[in-house]
RNA sequence: GGGCGAUUAGCUCAGUUGGUUAGAGCGUUUGCUUUACACGCAAAAUGUCGGGGGUUCGAGUCCCUCAUCGCCCACCA
């Protein structure tokens, strides 16, 4: 036992995966031929932000993609993995900005746009894409030559000509309209990008006198500092309250204006007092009733939310948190604060700036979706587009159902220009991929598009349209998506639109939608709670294998993850495990040559019947699992079939001819060979790593090759008979009864001790001769007796003993034994055994199950009392013989 | 206000279309340096499947309802 000096005894990673990962792509073999006469299978990556580093989000998303890509490699597919990088212009220009505050004393306002821009192109060549290089470390397999970044000179003309035709379309527009501010990154933002939060609040109720002064009204409002803007009140026409006061005016305090009393449907006699403030440039629905009463629209702050010269001096340049306390304090100060109520109420965030947004009426670029969420809807509506889990595509159509003009245009430097151009003398209004050539001075517009706004385009534009590119021939439409559920509508919904709309076809077949990624405690992982893990500092500790096969282990379908860096102990075990199986056999004699195929002559013992059975089920399920994507369903199939089936039992038996020697140690081998290498490609894709190292260590794969395009193994031919299978569970059995008893008596495994085996019938008895070496084996006993007679008690005294399927087995431990406790034992069995019994023959008397239920469930049902019956007879039999 | 999801062993979770005695990992207890593996082996204990009602021969699984927790959507001033 020599052979094998290079295994060492705890499997190490970590130089394992530094090794394979170049050999890997400097090999080419994730390079993927648009000309091959393969049939194809694409993923394109969710492009994650270039400034971006590996997140176990990301880990989560990719393992699953790269489980996907080998396997289908291993179909013998054509398979292309579309990897790339988003410019993410808001959060990109953000995180250059802090760099050059930082680093430079300098920052982005101080540049200016052409030199500002230019420095995150630099700043994206020296830092960018990190997450790409993190992407290898943990075994994915893109085809890197095919790396985008939305930013490239392609993708960017696809996004002009998408915005062209779309502006032809008359889709797109430029309009005053309400939107949302980001005080921070003083842009406006779509209404995708606002969380809410529910928060503490008040509620302010303030007087404003009627003009005439005959009184005054109350109204209530959560932002008193956007009371500047007021420009009416508004009371319900049918308000018995009010109705007359329509047409009149109020003084609006803090001001010198007088606005007019409206009426106004908008405003509900049942809430509050009845009377709504009006403020048209900061709440969509005030903006609403403006535009029906023809009012005007003041908007009164500046774009870093501060307050401006509309407020008059006292609040003018005051932010405004400070600006509403000071309102309320100036309101008081006039003795018109009727009362201030606590409340709890949604506010909008900037997802980006963390701040509450500002609505507010701006110009900006819109995009109306009607239309192209048409053929999106039906696309999923006929199954064209399935999504894993199903009911996701209920909050798909939820949304595109109700789906809202997109405001496509941002106030940032970093992104794709708009391609408008203005000409300030006549007017004109120039859309076009390139500047006008029409004589006159032109100004292109200053914004630029929203990052979604190409990353809608991805699926094809990744592949080089508008072109016709033999990428577009062979890979488009995609085939399965792997995403979160929180882009659903950012990028999920609007990649179908633009697919349908630009390419008039879907732009994946399948999407997956994964599990969000928690801590232990169930809170999302994040920066500032500092509960996010490194996935490098957890490769480096328990390998990418381990990582990879841990998070695919616990996601479920759909729902969060708890995760915590020491659940992976479980995938590190399982490498572990897994390498100590190969290293045993390798310290059992060099390969076999038949390991990819069995003789049909060969003649097999029955347990390894039993494995190849069991390797045949899992494939068959596991095969299942992935097209259905249940990946964890897969990984706790694969991990059963290696440590349970062929770890703790099959090894454990083969140990019994590999003992013997000659003929029965060579087919052994074979038969741990064929085992062993089909249950690597199994675990290829969920484990590259170990189990390429371990097809080279094993001799199963040629120096030079690589096991990712070995064929994923199929059901084999080799057909069962499911009694022989059944003999052969049924000896595992006993054999774990015989250890209960040994262990009961607090013997030690390794001690040999003399068992007795009652067969239950001639033939089972029968096999258990056949199999009596690997009972001695199993069990570890000194000598075993195997007969159809009971332990003769009588002669011997009592024994304990427990009954299996096969047989009774038991433990002569002569004048050791204690009664009491036995019969303690046997009792409660035939306790339960009682229990099960009643109900099995009270089911089966019952008529109407006779005359209703399938005839497998009857037959089955009474096939188990039997079973029953038979084993409740044995320990009443076992209880009588220690009386 | 609408929609979705969760509730199963101490913890984290499996449980395909309703059909044997509800499973796994971790943890716990006991015994093991049995010549692949202590990242291991063998054995053991632990559940009124959130409460209530219903459909059914039969419900962890389907329906209704309540409770708790979470997420998404929605203009409540």
């Amino acid at each position: 036992m020599s052979d094998a000096p290079d295994m060492i005894k705890a499997y190490e990673p970590a130089e394992v995966e530094a090794k394979w990962y170049p050999i890997w792509e400097n090999s080419n073999y994730f390079h993927s031929d648009p000309n091959s006469g393969k049939k194809p299978y694409s993923i394109v990556i969710p492009p994650p932000n270039v400034t971006g580093i590996l997140t176990l989000g990301h880990v989560l998303n990719n393992t699953l993609q790269d489980i996907l890509i080998r396997y289908h490699r291993m179909l013998g597919e054509e398979v292309c993995w579309f990897p790339g990088t988003d410019h993410a212009g808001i959060a990109t220009e953000s995180r250059v900005d802090k760099y050059l505050r930082q680093e430079e004393n300098t920052c982005r306002d101080d540049l200016g746009r052409d030199e500002f821009i230019r420095r995150v192109w630099e700043w994206k060549q020296k830092y960018g894409g990190t997450i790409i290089r993190q992407l290898r470390t943990l075994g994915c397999s893109a085809d890197w030559e095919r790396e985008r970044f939305t930013m490239d000179d392609g993708l960017s003309m696809a996004v002009r000509k998408v915005f062209v035709e779309l502006y032809k379309k008359g889709y797109i527009y430029r309009g005053q309209r309400m939107i949302n501010w980001c005080p921070v990154a003083k842009s406006a933002l779509s209404d995708e990008e606002v969380i809410y939060k529910e928060e503490n609040g008040k509620f302010y109720h303030f007087r404003y006198p009627l003009a005439d002064g005959s009184g005054y009204l109350v109204v209530a409002t959560t932002r008193p500092e956007t009371m500047f803007g007021d420009t009416a009140v508004a009371v319900n026409p049918e308000d018995e309250r009010y109705k007359h006061l329509i047409g009149k005016m109020v003084k609006l305090p803090l001001t010198d204006r007088e606005i007019p009393i409206v009426g106004d449907i908008h405003a509900d006699p049942t809430k509050g007092t009845g009377c709504v403030k009006i403020t048209p440039a900061h709440d969509p629905n005030d903006f609403e009733v403006g535009k029906r009463h023809n009012l005007e629209v003041i908007n009164v702050m500046n774009p870093d939310a501060s307050m401006n010269a509309r407020c008059g001096e006292r609040f003018a340049g005051l932010d405004r948190f400070t600006a509403r306390a000071e309102t309320v304090k100036a309101m008081e100060e006039l003795g018109l604060v009727e009362k201030i109520e606590d409340i709890r109420h949604a506010v909008g965030y900037s997802e980006r700036g963390n701040v509450p947004v500002e609505t507010l009426v701006s110009s900006q670029w819109f995009c109306n979706m009607k239309e192209l969420a048409k053929p999106a809807i039906e696309a999923v509506k006929s199954g064209k587009i399935k999504f894993y889990p199903e009911r996701w595509s209920k909050t798909y159509f939820h949304w595109m159902e109700n789906i809202q003009d997109w405001c496509i245009s941002r106030q940032i430097w970093w992104g794709h220009r708009i391609p408008a151009w203005y000409n300030d003398e006549t007017g004109e209004v120039y859309v076009g991929m390139e500047a006008p050539t029409a004589p006159g001075t032109w100004r292109q517009e200053e914004d630029v598009l929203d990052t979604w706004f190409s990353s809608w385009l991805w699926p094809f534009s990744i592949m080089g349209w508008p072109e016709k590119t033999p990428e577009l021939q062979k890979f488009y439409p995609t085939c399965d998506l792997v995403t979160g559920p929180d882009i659903i509508f950012f990028w999920v919904a609007r990649m179908i639109m633009a697919g349908c709309e630009f390419m008039d076809e879907i732009p994946f077949k399948n999407v997956y939608f994964t599990s969000i990624i928690r801590d232990d405690l169930g809170r999302k992982l994040s920066k500032s709670l500092g509960n996010s893990p490194d996935p490098l500092d957890v490769i480096a500790q328990y390998g990418a294998d381990a990582l990879r096969f841990t998070i695919t282990y616990i996601a479920p379908v759909g729902m969060d993850i708890r995760y915590s860096n020491e659940k992976c102990e479980l995938g590190r075990n399982f490498a572990n495990k897994l390498w100590n199986a190969c290293r045993f056999r390798r310290l059992q004699g060099p390969v076999t040559p038949d390991f990819r195929r069995l003789a049909p002559s060969l003649v097999l013992t029955s347990d390894e019947r039993w494995m190849l059975a069991k390797l045949n089920e899992a494939i068959g399920s596991i095969t299942t699992a992935l097209e259905e994507f249940r990946f964890h369903s897969a990984a706790h199939e694969v991990y059963e079939l290696v440590w349970s089936n062929f770890c703790d039992w099959f090894i454990e038996a083969e140990k019994v001819p590999l003992r013997a020697g000659g003929e029965d140690k060579e087919r052994a081998l074979m038969v741990l060979d064929y085992a062993l290498f089909r249950i690597l490609k199994l675990l290829h894709p969920f484990m590259p790593f170990i189990t390429e190292e371990l097809a080279h260590q094993m001799q199963f794969v040629e120096e030079g090759k690589s096991i990712m395009f070995e064929s994923f193994p199929t059901m084999d031919d080799m057909i069962f008979d499911p009694a022989q299978i059944e003999l052969a569970d049924g000896k595992f059995e006993l054999v774990r009864a015989g250890r209960a008893l040994k262990s009961g008596y607090n013997i030690p495994d390794g001690k040999k001790v003399n068992f007795h085996i009652k067969a239950n019938s001639p033939e089972m008895l029968a096999f258990l001769r056949e199999e009596s070496a690997s009972l001695y084996s199993l069990l570890n006993a000194a000598e075993i007796k195997l007969e159809l007679d009971a332990f003769d008690t009588a002669a011997n005294g009592a024994a304990p003993a427990q009954a299996a399927q096969l047989g009774t087995i038991s433990l002569p431990l002569t004048g050791l034994i204690d009664v009491a406790a036995e019969k303690a034992k046997l009792n409660k069995q035939i306790a339960e055994l009682d229990k099960s019994i009643a109900g099995s023959r009270a089911k089966l008397s019952n008529e109407k199950f006779l005359a209703k239920a399938p005839e497998k469930v009857i037959a089955d049902a009474k096939a188990l009392l039997e079973k029953m019956e038979a084993r409740h007879a044995e320990l009443t039999a076992l209880l009588a013989s220690l009386q």
